[in-house]
DNA sequence: AGTACCATGTAAGCCGTTACATGATTCT
DNA sequence: AGAATCATGTAACGGCTTACATGGTACT
């Protein structure tokens, strides 16, 4: 069900249409919650039905922004505040490093090189975000949390920097 | 397709029966990837068709152990090295820390303090693994990945501090 | 006129959860 | 004998992905 609220939530941040929330789970959501167009056009018919959130504007090519209603929000609230949270996760990156240790040493530095590659385009794509969300003129709600992604993927880095390290210096067949 | 691969993994580590692979997928890969026995025991299945494990023993109870065959350990070689990695991931918790900002500040630093017992756990916990870890005669391949758990609920741990103070100090209407 | 992108929708099939179901072994 | 735990399986349902499908708008 946490779709729902995915949706709900960021329709809490501003009212938008399906595509651009579609971009949204792309951009923002993509750590987190992922979703595809094909999911949240028909998620948000159902929002309407249950009268969570409402269609207040047509646009161009056919689109309809969707705003969210007093129930939504109370919908919402209800579920960040009250409802037990799910802690359980599926990351195949989790899953892949988890399981490195399995492969001989030549194959493990180049999946860790590889995935220390990825970090680092990481890191720098959520600095840019960073230094956007620091230029804007109003403060931020979301600033903490770009923090937050910049300090796990700096301590990842730095872990698979550590772990190349003792690769190469172990006892490697190099 | 990744539990195929994870149930791939864990006999590679050692052979298993499928009750105990679904302990091991409670216990040490609840924070990457989630499995129940009801989803566990078909794949065992999947893969003996495939030639990708085979029984090596019955036990009491009907319990049957599962080993990988080289097939499966190459499949899962090449899965790791040379498929191209899916980044995407579903965090409900992400997602909540994602939400909280739209809490007003009483709910926001409820749903911190909440989030940060949990952590509180989660080291706690790990903190243990790590010590049977090192108490272990041979040296564990998987020691690492515990560390790196440590050091991600650690900034975890700080940065929900910092929020709370942030809420308590900032312009809540406490 | 053609191409690229914006924008929304539906259908088939796979994956995962919850619930149902059964039997073996150990402990009291 | 009864309860708890070990151990394996199946079925129904819902969520998610992939693929199919359509039309609008802007640019060249």
């Amino acid at each position: 069900m946490s779709l729902r609220y995915a949706v709900l939530g960021l329709l809490a941040r501003r009212p938008s249409t399906g595509y651009e929330l579609t971009q949204t789970f792309d951009r923002s959501l993509r750590t987190s919650w992922h979703a595809r167009h094909s999911q949240i056009y028909p998620e948000l018919a159902k929002l309407e039905d249950a009268d969570l959130v409402e269609v207040v504007g047509h646009g161009a090519r056919r689109s309809k922004t969707y705003a969210i209603t007093d129930a939504g929000r109370a919908e919402l609230r209800q579920w960040l505040v009250e409802a037990e949270p799910d802690r359980s996760q599926r990351s195949e990156s989790g899953l892949r490093l988890f399981l490195t240790p399995l492969l001989d040493p030549a194959d493990r530095q180049a999946t860790y090189q590889r995935d220390l590659v990825h970090v680092d385009q990481e890191l720098a794509s959520l600095q840019e975000v960073r230094a956007e969300v620091r230029a804007a003129p109003e403060p931020e709600a979301f600033a903490p949390q770009v923090e937050l992604g910049i300090r796990i993927n700096t301590v990842l880095r730095d872990w698979l920097r550590e772990q190349l390290q003792a690769s190469a210096g172990g006892p490697g067949h190099d």
